[in-house]
DNA sequence: CTGTTTCACGTAATCGATTACGCAAATTTC
DNA sequence: GAAATTTGCGTAATCGATTACGTGAAACAG
């Protein structure tokens, strides 16, 4: 085989014109059973892959989907992304996931290049940078957001509610006696980390205790820096008894910090992560942390995403995902010496 | 804009043909520099978008890049990607991700897609269920190997030596007093693991310690296997004083497994990871680790694709990258009663 | 002033598939 | 048994770019 085979070649050898083998491998209902047998047997032995780039071209479908992520390294995309490609990859379509790396010019620069491969759909999750959508207004393909989601409710989102996840984490550590509670927020301006926040802040208040605003704090997705930050803040407000994190790898790097402070969890400090990654119950004290079907929401996504393809109209814009609290060692309430 | 503009629509509205168009727009030294100005700020205006399916249909170069790993999830993985991609971005090559988990069929499945689309090469890391290369024997593209490479030369393989980073890892871990070491080695007939436990035998002969091959253990790469086969192990052999892990995730674990076992690292069990990933210096006790440049190998296979593409010839055929020991916490050595 | 290059662009074929339209033969309908 | 329908396939246009080849005008050479 020195050149690529075509629908050309596997109907001169039958016989036939191109047309009809292109039918036969379609399974169209306008081709004999005997045709079409010969020319999958054909077609097989031959070892015939069709030409996307062909077919894509003159239907305008190429079964191909983009994924836009901050970073596949995060547990929630890689998570997601194995239940999107388990949806997807049932209906033949292929994935092409790019990274934005949190940057905004990254971002807008991956959307050109999925334009120009014209992918069937998109599901994207909003870079740290992404404050407005004029990259995703006309963008003439449809499209779903997931976990990093706009505001703008003219799009279908999978999310989860940000607020009343971080409501709950908080509420936990509060009830379980902590009253200094630091909130590992991430970078800057992440809409999320800013929901998460107000959870936390309502939280504080209907607990009747006060907010500290220099609790917040914020930091690079760097390794070490967080951990840098929340000493500093250790050293600077004493009474921290809890920190709550933005993701479980963060977290890592709290008890790191809280134990270099010669503090000890959960006895002077709790933490509570987020996500709930798989090795959370093996760090060392057990990590408890918020979860999130990440999973389940890709599944949604792609179930979601091929809705549109497929021209349905969809009822529901925003599609809102359970989360609960994971109690693990790291949480455990202090015991009140008798 | 209803419609996708394309090249005809640039030429219609300036009274030019799209082979010019064409032409201007991949800056041809047959346009005029005028003409290129005009084209380019009328495409730019109409936020033209090149499609890619009829380009790469016509010149059968698309600057598109296969990437085919075992999972994203592992670190060296999207380590090794974030390293392609800086050097393929730069030259306008955009990546299609697939994911075999690990299964040969999907491998097989994959690697057919990404036949049909056309990409014009492909990076390629086995997964651990491949075991013969037929499906990457007559490819028709260029193809390079990272990490989980073939023992056929005829590929390019960027790797690193993993029976002598084995080697060094258990060679740092007899010459500081132990001799029990477990060797938590993945799925049964993975091959780079298989190469790591040669380099674990060979360090145990010279250092004249006895191998015991029950402390090869085998497990999936699930949550939970790992850290059951190993506390299971540790009952069976109490004498166990290290263990060395196939990478840090595992480590882990393992980690936990012993801490549960009633055991304590270093001081009874010392603990060697593999990848160095980003986590492991906060982990309790911080993990030692055998340490290899995935960023730069990916940097390498990307730059050896890129030569591969253009038609260079190969001078070598295998580029293998350094190791070497992160020494933290959990390899403390263990300090003799005075 | 004629012949040769060079410049800047047009003409048209091409990549490999899909699909609207057409049509003869086979089958069914009444 | 004539008309209507169905079956099975061919013809040719088409998707949007690239590129081999052609060409008129301007520039240049001698």
């Amino acid at each position: 085989m020195a050149q690529k085979v075509t629908i050309y070649d596997i109907a001169k050898a039958l016989d036939l014109t191109p047309a009809t083998v292109s039918r036969a491998l379609n399974d169209s209902y306008e081709i004999s059973e005997s045709t079409k047998e010969k020319v999958r047997a054909l077609a097989r032995q031959l070892n015939y892959q069709p030409n996307r780039m062909a077919s894509g071209l003159r239907s305008k479908r190429n079964k191909m989907i983009g994924i836009l992520v901050p970073n596949i390294a995060y547990h929630f995309n890689s998570s997601a992304i194995a239940g999107i490609e388990e949806v997807l990859g049932a209906q033949g379509y292929r994935t092409i996931i790019c990274q934005t790396h949190e940057k905004l010019d990254r971002e807008i620069e991956n959307l050109k290049d999925l334009v120009s491969i014209r992918v069937d759909g998109l599901i994207a999750s909003l870079s740290a940078e992404t404050l407005q959508l004029d990259h995703f207004q006309d963008l003439q393909m449809p499209l779903v957001f997931i976990d990093r989601v706009p505001i703008d409710d003219r799009f279908i989102r999978i999310h989860i509610d940000n607020e009343d996840a971080a409501y709950k984490g908080v509420q936990h550590l509060l009830q379980s006696g902590r009253k200094h509670i630091a909130w590992l927020a991430g970078p800057e301006g992440l809409d999320i980390a800013e929901r998460r926040y107000r959870g936390y802040c309502r939280a504080h208040q209907e607990a009747e205790t006060s907010i500290d605003p220099q609790l917040k704090i914020h930091f690079h997705f760097k390794p070490g820096d967080p951990y840098h930050r929340l000493r500093q803040t250790i050293q600077e407000k004493p009474a921290i008894d809890a920190v709550f994190s933005i993701n479980d790898r963060i977290a890592i790097e709290a008890l790191a910090a809280i134990r270099d402070a010669g503090k000890s969890v959960p006895q002077d400090i709790a933490v509570m992560g987020f996500n709930n990654e798989s090795i959370s119950p093996w760090l060392y004290p057990s990590l408890s942390s918020v979860s999130q079907p990440s999973f389940e929401m890709g599944r949604e996504a792609a179930l979601q995403l091929l809705g549109l393809i497929k021209g349905q109209k969809m009822q529901s814009r925003s599609f809102v995902f359970e989360t609960h609290i994971v109690e693990r060692g790291s949480t455990l309430p202090v015991l009140v010496k008798g």
